[in-house]
DNA sequence: ATCCTCCCCTAC
DNA sequence: TAAGGTAGGGGAGGAT
């Protein structure tokens, strides 16, 4: 998964997918860092192979790069024979018995080893060994909750949700990327055909020509996929009531301060208003019978297991399990039910799988919804291998089990509202044709409930209405709907009871926000526990962008505060219990994808509210308006031109040092991001000296600004205040790698910022090359021009014409013209003709001469 | 009217 | 013990 970077998370295998998704930005910064990489300091870990297993400090990252400078060898996969040792200071118990017969070492092992300059006895560092002098098994501290530095990793390691989360946006991506490929080949259809016309005879009835016209849309629904999974490895379980949960059995411990009813009561009494005048009884009634999500709280005592199902066999559902449900209350309701662990891996494998099957056999025209869930459109299919709906998912549905060992079902309707209702027919393991002549009869049964976003607060409204089914639903006009449910919910609750769905297959993934939140294990005792904790998210955050390269510019928080009346302690353990919520959103004047930023803005609204950091249930951060990176790189542009443009860039008289004043949000990212798209080629010897000076404020606090050191004159640090000097020496000391510095500065966004830089030489590291290459990303993709761009490009060009490279001028404005040409604005002929006046005016000045290219559009 | 913020709801 | 994430849609109500 490119959406992921470092850790080892199960989606290495996914190598070849990569590969071929890595743009060409991310390729030189590949070869860049392995440049580096090549700078052999030692031979300290000559012969030593590590595979790094989980989190570990120094990071699996870390390690890597320690390996590679010094001899030795990283693998990405443990490779039995052939890795030499494993890396770990944390192993469940399974695994560890598992990987006991090889040398499993603590991280320290590899940092103390380059400490002391060679390679010491592993002896000492094995996370356990069976010499009866030591204890069998040295157990690390486990992250208890969010205040510990490894919490993090080990929850997302460990949630289901987040799981699902992050494969169902990697398997949009996936989809993405792979229609991008130029594909003509479907083996999966020849296979088809030939099937279909040997079984000619068997479905005759199905080629019916009206059905021929209009679209197909198959749905593709996986049955109790973690169960389904979990068994291809235990299929001794196959047939029983199996359930994937956390728990090992019904034992739980008791708790101080946990109070089961009182949890339970406040949930009911938001549920049903709190000022609303109810009659007891009929509350009670009505709670159980639209079965509000605290419910499940109901009949389960403290030492019962709160852990959820997270999926049951069908088997397990006969006898009321539902997914969802705490341990503890299934149990009682059928104590033979399994509990099966989970395995993420599994679920990846199987998933990944049922993608790849599906399009590189079948079609490209897929929808992705989640990992085990896809629509697809078969017009194409149906069409070229003349099978009909039903003998495709026949097909399919028999080489989908054969491929992933788990069985699916599939619904096949005019549209995906259709398709999907069918496939809830078929399940489990089936398949329904939802056929147009039937679709009345088949809408009039259908519980509102299945209809996609009737949940459980719409369906009980609607319930209170006294309606349950669609056809009761479709009695209800337009104008009712509207006026009872708002405009567009409305609209499609009318639409949808009818078996109506305009809604076309959606291919195209844009993601529109980014977050990371976590609403369990969030304890802390104090301020720093908690802001730790925040940066870790924002980190999270970056990273999540960085790997879609999309920058945010409104950054939302979500908070979940313990409600005044809540019990001290959740009934779940380290859950977050009965909340208040709160969500503050702060919009940012340059989009970004910035921890350091982020957390500012966080960190800003977090004084702001003033919680005390105890009362914290969950934390989530999350960047909106989002802006891929490829058009901001048309901005980068206008930061080139506005951090230039009173150097005036082109002029010869550019040494002489300047001073500007800018919000330092304006400010953050621009050095970075010049510095990034015009890198200077190993050019040392312009480097960019920011000096930084004028600080309003000794006491530094809420205000801060990055700088990236290896462009700072070193000499800057002797203008600042001690205190704030202090601070600055100590992060580095800290991090010697490090590339920003937070130079807080109170009561004031402004600080002023001298630079002395010849400009000259930064017009310089633009190549021609690069620089056609840019302007044809920023035709492409930007909607209209931007005067500053504009301004740049023709700078740079009258740049050229100054230094004599008229050919090079001339070369760029005709693939300008060209591509502006292909664009519908005015706007962009504009921009051709002002960058042009501004060449001929420098080529008359210079050569008493225009320049012969386009002036007009035909 | 239209946009923005702060929610809530839903789905997997 | 337990791992209650994440993205998108939309409504209410206020600002413009």
């Amino acid at each position: 998964m490119k959406r992921n970077r470092n850790e080892a998370n199960g989606f290495e295998m996914w190598g070849g997918y990569m590969e071929a998704k890595k743009t060409k930005l991310e390729k030189q910064f590949t070869e860049k860092a392995a440049g580096n990489n090549n700078h052999v300091k030692s031979q300290i870990f000559k012969g030593i192979s590590i595979f790094v297993n989980g989190y570990t400090l120094p990071s699996a990252d870390e390690l890597k790069r320690i390996m590679m400078e010094n001899g030795g060898v990283y693998h990405h996969y443990h490779r039995p024979n052939i890795t030499t040792h494993i890396i770990a200071s944390n192993l469940p118990t399974a695994k560890l018995k598992l990987l006991k017969q090889f040398k499993v070492v603590k991280p320290e092992w590899i940092s103390d080893s380059l400490k002391e300059g060679k390679l010491l006895n592993y002896d000492g560092y094995l996370l356990f060994n069976d010499n009866p002098n030591q204890p069998k098994i040295d157990f690390p501290v486990r992250a208890k909750n969010a205040s510990e530095p490894t919490f993090l990793s080990e929850f997302y390691n460990n949630s289901r949700l987040h799981l699902i989360s992050t494969m169902a946006t990697t398997f949009k991506h996936l989809v993405n990327d792979t229609r991008k490929r130029n594909q003509t080949d479907y083996p999966g259809r020849l296979r088809l055909k030939k099937w279909v016309e040997q079984n000619e005879v068997k479905d005759v009835l199905s080629h019916d020509s009206e059905l021929d016209s209009g679209k197909i849309v198959m749905h593709i629904d996986m049955d109790c996929f973690f169960v389904s999974a979990g068994l291809v490895e235990r299929p001794e379980l196959r047939g029983l009531p199996v359930a994937v949960t956390h728990a090992k059995g019904n034992l739980s411990k008791k708790r101080e301060g946990v109070d089961h009813g009182a949890e339970f009561g406040l949930y009911v009494k938001r549920w049903r208003g709190d000022d609303n005048e109810h009659d007891e009884e009929n509350d009670e009634e009505e709670v159980r019978e639209i079965k509000p999500r605290s419910t499940k709280r109901d009949g389960i005592n403290e030492t019962d297991s709160m852990a959820e199902i997270a999926c049951c066999s069908y088997e397990a559902r006969k006898l009321g399990i539902k997914n969802g449900m705490l341990v503890g209350q299934a149990l009682k309701m059928c104590p033979a039910l399994k509990l099966i662990p989970y395995n993420f891996e599994q679920y990846k494998k199987v998933a990944l799988t049922l993608y790849t099957h599906i399009m590189n056999d079948y079609t490209l025209d897929v929808e992705a919804v989640s990992c085990d869930e896809l629509y697809l459109d078969c017009s194409h299919i149906l069409e070229t291998t003349k099978a009909s709906p039903i003998e495709l998912a026949t097909f399919l549905r028999k080489e989908i089990k054969e491929k992933t060992k788990c069985p699916c079902s599939t619904g096949i309707g005019s549209n995906c509202l259709l398709a999907r209702l069918a496939t809830k027919k078929a399940k489990p393991d089936g398949q329904f044709y939802l056929e147009p002549g039937i679709i009345m009869d088949f809408m009039r049964n259908i519980d509102i409930s299945d209809i996609p976003g009737v949940g459980r607060t719409l369906g009980h409204k609607l319930s209170t209405l006294g309606i349950s089914t669609c056809g009761e639903l479709s009695a209800l006009s337009l104008q009712t709907l509207q006026s009872e449910f708002g405009n567009k919910t409305g609209f499609s609750l009318y639409k949808h009871c009818r078996g109506e769905d305009d809604r076309k297959l959606n291919y195209d993934y844009k993601p529109k926000s980014v977050s990371a939140d976590v609403n369990y294990g969030i304890r802390f005792q104090n301020k720093e526990e908690s802001e730790n904790f925040i940066k870790q998210l924002c980190d999270e955050v970056e990273k999540r962008l960085d790997d879609i390269e999309m920058n945010g510019k409104a950054v939302t928080l979500k908070l979940m505060i313990r409600n005044a009346e809540a019990p001290k302690e959740s009934a779940k353990f380290l859950g977050h219990g009965f909340c208040d919520n709160i969500t503050k959103s702060s919009s940012l004047t340059k989009s970004t994808s910035k921890s350091i930023i982020i957390f500012q803005v966080v960190n800003k609204i977090m004084n702001q509210l003033d919680i005390d950091p105890s009362e914290l249930r969950g934390i989530g951060i999350q960047m909106n308006k989002l802006e891929s990176r490829t058009v901001t790189r048309a901005g980068r542009i206008e930061n080139f031109i506005s951090n230039m443009k009173s150097d005036k860039i082109i002029s010869t008289n550019v040494s002489e040092p300047k001073s500007f004043q800018c919000s330092s949000t304006d400010y953050l990212n621009k050095p970075k991001s010049v510095m990034d798209f015009f890198k200077p080629k190993e050019d040392l010897n312009s480097k960019k000296h920011l000096k930084v000076s004028n600080f309003k404020s000794n006491s530094p606090h809420e205000s801060l600004a990055n700088i990236k050191m290896s462009q700072v004159d070193p000499s800057f640090l002797d203008a600042l205040p001690a205190d704030l000097r202090l601070e600055i020496e100590n992060e580095l000391k800290a991090n010697e790698n490090l590339n920003f510095l937070t130079i807080p500065n109170e009561n004031s966004s402004i600080m002023e910022v001298t630079m002395t830089e010849e400009s000259s030489k930064l017009y310089q590291h633009v190549q021609i090359d690069q620089m056609k290459e840019f302007i044809e990303e920023w035709v492409v993709t930007e909607n209209e021009p931007k005067t500053c761009d504009n301004i740049m490009v023709s700078k740079y060009l009258c740049n050229l014409v100054r230094d004599a490279k008229t050919e090079d001028a001339y070369e760029i404005i005709r693939k300008l013209y060209r591509l502006i040409k292909s664009k519908d604005q005015v706007v962009w002929k504009q921009s051709y003709f002002d960058i042009l006046k501004d060449v001929q005016e420098i080529m008359l000045n210079l050569y008493n001469a225009k320049m012969k290219v386009e002036t007009t559009f035909r």
